[in-house]
RNA sequence: GGGCCUGUGGUCUAGCCGGUCAUGACGUCGCCCUUACACGGCGAAGAUCCCCGGUUCGAAUCCGGGCAGGCCCA
């Protein structure tokens, strides 16, 4: 047992934290498959390893933590694995910019190597912080989807899903970033503002605005309103001014007559729109503009242009020509690839699609459990949006490459064998000839795999996936992500997890909101306003960064990040450590001595109430209530109601201070073990001192402890000490000053085993009964929660009739009043009279609240 | 334009399946260095609970309509 003396005077949070970190043992936090225990496995974010483990991060992994701290002491077999997304654009582009080249210029193996090293340093640098942080990671199932073993699986399941005819090529529109000479898909898709021209000409006599004159040339149709007047008896088709080709005139209710000139000019393809139109009226299809946004044969004149130069070359022209009537300002929003910022073309492209079954996927995401439930709105609403499939191809290098091969002799297209996985299909060949004609020449796929095909099968690898079947762990049991990944993670797993295994991933899927900057808004370079968890580590520590993660916003909501809060969260570990110094500075007797005072039992009724309330929160993902509830019991019960009242006869040598020792002691031991999830470096100092454990092994507390009246009476103890405090403080009395003689008049007998007049500094007694004082009713109390249902529309004036009775008819109610005319019976407990105590005889004080009398003798 | 969310003392925040008096933190002010803690204790001031209407005996809470902000999308 530690003596208080032994125990520093200030928590020293560096040294604490970084000392349990070096103690623990990575082994503690592994996943046990042969464990018979229930499991609960967690589908981690994998995060794109940039380096930078930033606050967003922090607070998933906060979240993740606690659950996985929670349910390790609720005696799960916990699976907290850490997965790396890696492959993806940023990497490329930052390579790029690192060595000076463009992808181009080295080998796509050189390339690729390039890519391994850089991440592997980002994933070294996120890990520490990861670890600084005090996560209980299991780092035994750790998984990067870069190396062999993890995208084997992708092509495993590339493979699986096209042989069930669930991916097929076609060539179809797809959002194309000429700079990044790549597919996107409309997940990575943003929206910009930008003011832009819109140009009025005249279109073979028919005036058309076009605010993208550079796709003249693809130009396929004209459009009208079906309703719209200006239209109706023109010919059937137009010739296209400059180019000459004829294009035939379409009605569509979906033109907007309003707009320019109420005609519209359809291109292959300027927007979705056009997208829309050309399948609906099965219009031809003209390429003006090539994957690096170069003009093609197509614009003939203007062939080899930028599409940014043709632009200008054509407005030119129509001057020249006299059909450009005018220009006007337009402000719109265009598509960027969320990489680079550069609009998004769409071309028509052979690529790889995976269908989108709306109905298997809403099937499956209703077998979650949504947390909050409000998100499961966004899935839904972005999944009956969904206008094409997903395009899952991909023309970069640093990626998972298709593994399909197809013959030079007939097109046939070859697949490996799966045992053969991983391949790289420009490297390696097939093993066997052309199934179709007998080749043996083979061009290998040289698109890759969209990042979001490894990813979204993160749930069949943590459950232990081969590439085939049922994993033996699925599903899963917590999916933790932030809402701003819903329309993509959350819905490419959900939909591979139906594909792949024919059911939901996970039971549970708890979302977590955006951190935004002490300004309120989202943080970013430009702004200034980042916040890195190291920043706040160094000064507060881990413990302080985790409550703030706890406790800074209600689950799934946004949260502003607040130095205020970080602080409050390290005061209260020093308000708790000091707690903790008393508490072991009088924990030298028998541990075991039965808990008999009064408070002492009052004390142990509201642990009990508190762990209820945390356990409850806990189970229900509601970190905020839990760390509140913890804080509320330790600072206000624990600290200024029992230990100022029981603090006297600690230092006493009475048999009733083993009473209090043992409360003390369980209650200390008990708040480490629910403390343990939220502040863990803390709470295993304070727990291995109390006991030479690791909190982290303890079992969450079951702890059920029911007296009633010792919650009766101990509320009526801390209830009178509060106030003859402020009594004393009313008077300018210090609160140890002497007070003198106290009587309480309470209708129970109360035995307080001298605590009272200990912490008052009284002579202090509890009496049973009444004092012989003289009584003056003041006023009424009213119960609403009686009157109102029992009396409807007649409260008011009801309690109007009994605020005009006399004092003693307040005392003694009479059976029934006159309200408005109406003679009504009044409802037992409907209300009570507020009693004042008039001073007879001696000189006393007088206190009063509910049936309680206090009167206290003025110190001579 | 659509979907979802939010709007509470100076600032941030809880409550929001209705019950006169609205939670906590930070900040402000007053008193107190009481043998765990001044990073503390005891108090105080400070809120038209965004606005308007409705339901109800009673609305921060439920309903309708605005306004403002956020996120996602068109």
């Amino acid at each position: 047992m530690s003596p208080s003396h032994q125990l520093p005077k200030n928590y020293d949070i560096a040294g604490v934290e970084r000392r349990w970190q070096d103690a623990w043992r990575d082994e503690d936090n592994y996943f046990d498959p042969d464990s018979t225990k229930p499991q609960f496995i967690i589908d981690t974010p994998p995060p794109y390893p940039t380096g930078n483990f930033h606050i967003g991060n922090a607070l998933n992994w906060c979240y993740i933590d606690f659950i996985a701290r929670y349910k390790r002491m609720r005696g799960y077999n916990v699976m907290f694995p850490q997965g790396w997304d890696c492959h993806g654009l940023p990497t490329e582009v930052k390579v790029e910019e690192t060595y000076g080249i463009t992808k181009n210029d080295v080998s796509r193996d050189k390339f690729r190597e390039m890519c391994r090293k850089l991440t592997t340093g980002n994933i070294d640098k996120m890990r520490e912080t990861m670890r600084r942080l005090g996560f209980s990671v299991d780092w035994s199932h750790e998984y990067v989807t870069m190396l062999p073993e993890y995208y084997r699986l992708t092509q495993a399941s590339f493979l699986q899903m096209l042989k069930a005819g669930d991916i097929y090529q076609s060539e179809h529109p797809v959002n194309f970033c000429t700079r990044c000479e790549t597919a996107i898909a409309f997940a990575e898709v943003n929206y910009a503002p930008r003011t832009t021209t819109l140009n009025y000409f005249d279109f073979d006599g028919i005036e058309i605005a076009t605010t993208r004159p550079e796709l003249l040339a693809a130009c396929v149709a004209v459009a009208v309103h079906p309703d719209d007047g200006r239209y109706r008896n023109i010919k059937k088709s137009l010739r296209v001014p400059i180019f000459g080709h004829e294009v035939p005139i379409v009605e569509d209710a979906a033109v907007d007559p309003e707009f320019g000139s109420g005609a519209v000019m359809i291109c292959t393809f300027g927007d979705r729109t056009d997208v829309y139109w050309w399948k609906q009226h099965h219009l031809d299809l003209r390429k003006a503009i090539d994957r690096q946004g170069i003009m093609t044969a197509a614009a003939a004149p203007y062939e080899g242009m930028t599409s940014e130069a043709c632009r200008k070359a054509i407005l030119k022209d129509m001057k020249d020509a006299g059909i450009l009537s005018r220009q006007e300002d337009l402000e719109q929003r265009v598509g960027t690839c969320w990489r680079c910022k550069t609009p998004i073309e769409i071309l028509s492209e052979r690529q790889w699609f995976v269908k989108i079954h709306q109905d298997d996927i809403m099937d499956a995401a209703r077998r979650i459990s949504w947390v909050p439930e409000h998100m499961f709105a966004r899935l839904e609403n972005w999944a009956e949006s969904m206008e094409w499939d997903w395009c899952i191809s991909r023309q970069r290098i640093f990626a998972t490459p298709i593994p399909v091969w197809f013959c030079d002799a007939c097109g046939e297209m070859t697949l490996p064998a799966e045992e053969a996985l991983p391949i790289d299909p420009t490297i390696d060949k097939p093993k066997t000839p052309c199934p179709r004609c007998g080749g043996s020449e083979f061009t290998g796929e040289r698109d890759v795999l969209d990042t979001w095909m490894d990813s979204s099968i993160s749930v069949l690898q943590v459950t232990g996936w081969d590439g085939a079947g049922r994993p033996p762990f699925f599903p899963a049991q917590l999916r933790p992500q932030g809402h701003d990944i819903i329309r993509t993670w959350a819905f490419y797993t959900i939909l591979r997890s139906k594909a792949l295994v024919g059911s939901h991933p996970w039971d549970w899927i708890l979302i977590n909101g955006m951190v935004l900057g002490e300004d309120g808004f989202k943080m970013s370079k430009s702004r200034d306003n980042i916040i890195s968890p190291e920043e706040i580590v160094t000064t507060y520590g881990a413990d302080a960064l985790r409550q703030w993660g706890a406790g800074g916003a209600a689950t799934g909501s946004d949260i502003m990040f607040n130095w205020n809060d970080v602080v409050a969260a390290s005061r209260f570990q020093t308000k708790l450590w000091n707690i903790f110094r008393f508490a072991m500075g009088h924990l030298d007797t028998d541990p075991g001595a039965p808990v008999t005072e009064l408070v002492d039992r009052w004390l142990l009724v509201r642990l009990a109430d508190t762990v209820a309330e945390v356990t409850a929160a806990m189970e229900g993902y509601q970190f905020d209530r839990a760390l509140r509830a913890i804080r509320e019991f330790a600072w206000s019960t624990l600290a200024d109601d029992y230990i100022e009242i029981v603090k006297g006869r600690l230092y006493t040598e009475e048999d009733s201070r083993a009473s209090a020792c043992s409360a003390l002691r369980t209650t200390i031991d008990i708040l480490c073990r629910i403390l343990a999830p939220i502040i863990p470096h803390f709470a295993e100092e304070c727990y291995h001192n109390l006991t030479g454990g690791s909190v982290h092994a303890a079992a969450w507390p079951d702890f059920v402890y029911d007296d009633d009246e010792a919650r009766r009476h101990g509320d009526l103890l801390v209830k009178t000490v509060a106030d003859l405090r402020r009594y004393k403080h009313d008077r300018g009395m210090a609160l140890n000053a002497p007070l003198g003689h106290v009587v309480i008049y309470a209708p129970d007998p109360v035995d307080d085993a001298g605590d009272a007049g200990r912490a008052l500094a009284a002579d202090l007694q509890w009496i049973t009964g009444t004092p012989q004082l003289e009584e003056v009713v003041s006023g009424v109390e009213f119960n609403m929660a009686v009157i109102g249902p029992a009396l409807r529309r007649l409260a008011r004036p009801f309690m109007d009739a009994v605020q005009a009775l006399p004092p003693e008819l307040l005392r003694n109610p009479p059976a029934a009043l006159m309200v408005n005319g109406e003679e009504i019976v009044v409802p037992p407990d409907s209300f009570t009279p507020k009693t004042a105590y008039q001073v007879a005889g001696e000189e006393v004080d007088v206190l009063t609240f509910e049936d309680v009398v206090v009167t206290i003798g003025h110190p001579s």
